[in-house]
DNA sequence: TATTCCCTGTGC
DNA sequence: GCACAGGGAATA
């Protein structure tokens, strides 16, 4: 499911393509993204030139060329396909951006979560969305102080994104894994030393997904490829580190799957 | 702060 | 054939 290297990748993948580039239609194939695009909104945004594609969390951002912003979100499994405007609409399009040198970029999404909304410029259009997780003026000092606002469950504060953005269920419960922390700590029991490394481990697992897929990888505990994941999915199987099996439980309706040996 | 809802493919 | 999965907004 995207969550921050996959948008990332995602935006890498698209940017060739749309920069630059007028938008001549955008065709909304589904009540979904027609709930989310008002018809005047589709209006505001026809005839301009995206200037840019930014991402912030899991947000993709496209600036347009009069200062208002169309912005994605994938969601579960929201993915981009490009391809010639008169081919077949690939299955599960929802939503189609009609560009002005002849091709068309649909937004393919099964579950018809992803949401692509307009916001007009000047306005914030992710307002209240927490530090990115590679900024480094995100200290580990301003984690833990984020932390210790918040009584809930690690795994829980982890994918709450005004406190850090672009983390998912998969890579909070990697991370929780790569630090030994156990998911249902308190967030404001969790110490300098234990957010720094766990600030670490969010990075690590983070950068994972961005690697080239299938690299050998090495790290003081165990060696893996990337995008093979540790813990999450794992339930019953052994874990990496110490061999225990991997357990799972609910977090607020979400799986969260982790190793009671060497997450404490 | 906890629960419900939006959707539909996948896996039992 | 049906429960389940899940991010984020809305609701209680």
């Amino acid at each position: 499911m995207p969550e921050l290297p996959e948008v990332e990748l995602a935006i890498r993948r698209l940017r060739p393509f749309v920069e630059g580039r007028v938008l001549r239609a955008v065709a909304r194939l589904h009540p979904s993204t027609r709930r989310a695009l008002p018809p005047a909104h589709v209006r505001a945004a026809v005839g301009q030139r995206v200037l840019a594609v930014a991402r912030r969390g899991k947000y993709q951002v496209f600036e347009l060329a009069r200062g208002d912003r169309l912005v994605a979100h994938f969601r579960l499994d929201g993915d981009w396909n490009v391809g010639p405007a008169d081919a077949p609409l690939p299955r599960y399009a929802r939503l189609a951006l009609a560009l002005d040198d002849g091709r068309r970029v649909s937004l393919v999404d099964p579950r018809a979560f992803a949401t692509v909304t307009w916001h007009r410029a000047g306005e914030d259009p992710v307002a209240g969305l927490g530090p990115e997780p590679f900024d480094p003026g995100f200290t580990p000092a301003r984690f833990r102080a984020a932390l210790a606002r918040r009584r809930a469950a690690i795994k829980l504060v982890l994918l709450d994104q005004r406190v850090l953005a672009g983390v998912g269920n998969i890579y909070a419960a990697e991370a929780l894994w790569h630090a030994g922390v156990h998911p249902d700590i308190p967030a404001d029991r969790i110490g300098p030393s234990r957010a720094a490394r766990l600030l670490d481990a969010v990075r690590l697992a983070l950068s994972r997904g961005l690697d080239e897929p299938g690299r050998v990888f090495a790290t003081a505990q165990t060696t893996a490829t990337t995008h093979e994941l540790m813990v999450y999915g794992r339930d019953g199987e052994p874990c990496r580190r110490c061999g225990r099996r991997i357990r799972r439980v609910v977090h607020g309706a979400r799986g969260t799957w982790y190793c009671a040996g060497c997450q404490r």
